[in-house]
DNA sequence: TGAGACGCTGTTTTT
DNA sequence: CAGCGTCTCA
């Protein structure tokens, strides 16, 4: 077994222009590289040099005399395909050698547009985002006259979410309702009403949700061999990476691109699996091997990312998983310092502390590239912004809000998008809002004239407009005829729309327009950088910009100096040398919510992969008290995540921190808010039948016994729930 | 029928 | 706090 040097250091030296030895990688990793024939399954824990793996074998295929257009990269974000292709180019030393790569999302886009007419879409389909489908939704919700009644009808969030649980699990709507959404049981007949007149809606208006890419390219895939064929044979040779999180449509797309040749090898951790939410389930990666019998698993174990003490760490987390996964790291790289564990008063102290150590670092020549905030949720990073932006620190901001989400920016962009697509009913409805004296009833009569009309624009046109309105009307179909001009930009189209836009938005956003305006002018250069209006819509729902500007510099080819502030999704396959892991802290991580079981597991994998992003020094914060949205504090206190850790594999910066002491003593000076201590319950009393509150879900009755940790309790607001014994504070009720 | 005021409720992660 | 639904007035 050769041993290379290369491989043992952390610092990727394959981009440079060096070419590729064998010796760049070590057994398992070069087995997984170069294997021919077979279907390849390659079980990667955290910093095993995966990627480095998956772009060797990307070389190695062209090498072998693969045409680099007859392979396809399927990744998670677009980014990381773009980066794995441009490595893969920069082995070989031919940058011409390009790799097909994205996501199953923008490849079922490209497919889509070309073969999607044999599923009656035009070629001109719009790509609706999340708040664009949510807003369907309520369309039809009033349209059925569903909202009212007195009964409380699930939100717009939530039935959204609930057709597209179905849709990714490929289950029935009533199998969902009764698994995880029981308390919303009567409202079946309703619901599934709603999501037929969701389908077609969405099918008449040339319209497709981020489901429906998927869904219809394996349909189209599945229905139309000649179609199969063609992109099998474009296709030879499918990666896939990040498998443990694809869901079973997007297997079935790696199932069908592959049939025929079996050219495939995906690359995966079960124990970083964090998408349940959208369908995606651990377990599918150990079914690979059903769907390719002859499957070749390989399996990479050793970590040349993080020093022996992370490892320690992050070993003992997964260590508490309920399920055992099939691994066990282990590091070259002695010693290091240990985790630093560090306990603060509340978010604001959090804040400070570490914006303190982010300078102290800078001090001792770490450059910012190399530090990184992770956290649970976008709203946790909120106060430590405010920190940074004070004490001069650039950084850039992933997850959370992205800048095409906020109404303004969507606005804009629906003068756009009905010109690159004159049925998208629900741009014009927004559109036609906006008009003074317009509201939903007059925007459906409107909606309702152009249903039917050849060309919809020349109908609002000739609309029998209201005296209060005609002028405006007039007004937008003036501009709208503009944009029409052949040979237009769309940054020329953009300063159309904008210079009719502005008197809208001065009046509707009269208070904070000055704020918004500043993302009208970040939008522009955006779209500045695009010739093609087809593909400016889609990347503004494939690939959405984030809210901070710093990121548009990026994206321009110049990235500044900078650190980086990032959910814990978004930071997935990233590394860093100093990553803080904050808002460790009951209420914050794990949210609120689950104490379900099967979430409860999520959430500690997502610590893991939070903790295996570091390098060399892994620093985990959590206040002891937070704020509830509206301003009421709230026991906080150490994350049972971090509460179940040995405390001799952290430092801590502070005595009182040690997991030893869930709440610390109180410090002098401040008034202790009563922290609420966890009464277990009485297991033994816990019966069938027995009524129980838990603080969130409310009361309800115990239904079954499952196991030692689990009880599964139904709650008349909320459904059928597993709830996890050891975690959820659940009181007997006499 | 639109616009604005008021009161209630839920609450994450991403393509 | 925002994003609902409900109510009132023009």
């Amino acid at each position: 077994m050769q041993q290379s040097l290369f491989a043992s250091e952390n610092k990727d030296q394959v981009a440079g222009s060096e070419g590729f030895s064998r010796g760049d990688l070590n057994a398992a990793q070069l087995e997984a590289a170069t294997s021919m024939g077979v279907p390849l399954l390659v079980i990667a824990g955290a910093g095993t040099g995966k990627t480095r793996t998956l772009v060797y074998r990307m070389a190695y295929l062209i090498e072998q005399g693969v045409a680099a257009e007859n392979i396809l990269l399927l990744t998670f974000t677009r980014k990381a395909a773009q980066e794995m292709t441009e490595r893969a180019a920069a082995l070989i030393r031919d940058p011409g050698q390009r790799v097909t790569g994205g996501t199953f999302h923008s490849m079922a886009n490209i497919l889509l547009r070309k073969y999607g007419h044999h599923l009656g879409y035009a070629p001109n389909f719009t790509i609706l985002d999340r708040s664009d489908s949510e807003g369907i939704i309520n369309l039809i919700k009033s349209s059925l006259e569903l909202g009212g009644s007195g009964k409380r009808f699930p939100s717009k969030r939530v039935v959204c979410n609930l057709l597209s649980r179905s849709v990714n699990k490929c289950s029935s709507v009533e199998a969902v309702i009764e698994d995880q959404y029981s308390h919303l049981h009567e409202y079946h007949a309703e619901l599934e009403r709603i999501f037929d007149h969701y389908r077609k809606f969405k099918f008449e208006h040339g319209l497709m949700d981020y489901d429906d890419l998927l869904v219809n390219l394996r349909q189209v895939m599945t229905e139309e061999p000649q179609v199969r064929e063609e992109i099998t044979g474009r296709f030879k040779h499918v990666l896939v990476d990040e498998y443990q999180d694809t869901n079973p449509i997007q297997a079935d797309i790696v199932r069908l691109v592959a049939s025929g040749h079996n050219n495939v090898m995906v690359v995966g951790d079960d124990s970083q699996s964090i998408y349940s939410f959208r369908g995606a389930d651990f377990r599918n990666i150990m079914d690979f091997p059903k769907v390719f019998p002859e499957t070749k698993v390989v399996r990479l174990e050793e970590n040349y990312r993080s020093t022996q003490a992370i490892l320690a760490l992050t070993n003992a987390i997964i260590d508490k998983a309920e399920e055992k996964f099939t691994k066990k790291l282990f590091s070259n790289i002695e010693g290091g310092p240990k985790p630093l564990l560090q306990g603060s008063w509340d978010e604001s102290a959090q804040a400070r502390w570490v914006a303190e150590r982010i300078v102290e670092l800078q001090g001792r020549d770490v450059p910012l590239t190399e530090i990184a905030v992770l956290f649970r949720s976008g709203f946790h990073s909120y106060k430590l912004e405010l920190e940074l932006t004070n004490r001069h620190v650039v950084f850039e901001k992933r997850g959370g809000l992205k800048l095409t989400e906020s109404a303004h920016i969507k606005d804009v962009l629906a003068y756009l998008r009905v010109t690159n697509n004159p049925e998208d009913h629900l741009s014009w409805n927004r559109i036609l809002l906006l008009l003074e004296k317009v509201g939903p009833k007059t925007a459906r009569n409107v909606l309702e004239r152009i249903r039917s009309a050849e060309d919809p624009l020349l109908a609002v046109s000739e609309f029998p407009a209201g005296k209060s309105w005609q002028t405006g009307l007039k007004k937008l179909v003036e501009m709208l005829i503009s944009l029409r001009a052949p040979g237009l930009k769309p940054v020329a189209m953009f300063d159309l729309a904008i210079e009719y836009y502005r008197e809208i938005f001065e009046r509707i956003y009269h208070d904070d327009y000055p704020t918004r305006s500043r993302d009208l002018d970040q939008l522009r250069q955006l779209v500045s950088g695009y010739v093609d209006l087809q593909s400016l819509m889609d990347d503004t729902t494939l690939d959405p910009p984030e809210a901070t500007d710093e990121s548009l510099g990026g994206r321009l080819g110049m990235p500044p100096e900078q650190m980086i502030l990032s959910t814990i999704h978004s930071a997935k396959g990233l590394e860093w040398d100093h990553v803080f892991v904050i808002n460790l802290a009951t209420g914050r991580f794990p949210t609120c919510q689950p104490f379900m079981t099967q979430e409860w597991e999520e959430e500690r994998r997502m610590f893991y992969v939070a903790a295996t992003r570091a390098r060399q020094r892994l620093y985990l914060s959590y206040p002891r008290e937070v704020m509830s949205f509206d301003r009421q504090a709230q026991a906080g206190g150490m994350s049972p995540f971090l509460a179940e850790l040995s405390p001799v594999l952290f430092d801590s910066g502070d005595r009182s921190a040690a997991p030893i002491q869930r709440n610390g003593p109180s410090l002098p000076g401040r008034p202790r808010t009563p922290v609420v201590t966890r009464r277990a319950p009485d297991i033994s009393r816990l019966t069938e039948g027995a009524t129980v509150r838990h603080p969130f879900f409310g009361e309800g009755k115990v239904e079954k016994m499952a196991g030692n940790h689990s009880v599964e309790v139904f709650f008349a607001r909320h459904g059928r729930k597993t709830l996890h014994l050891d975690y959820a504070k659940l009181e007997l009720v006499d």
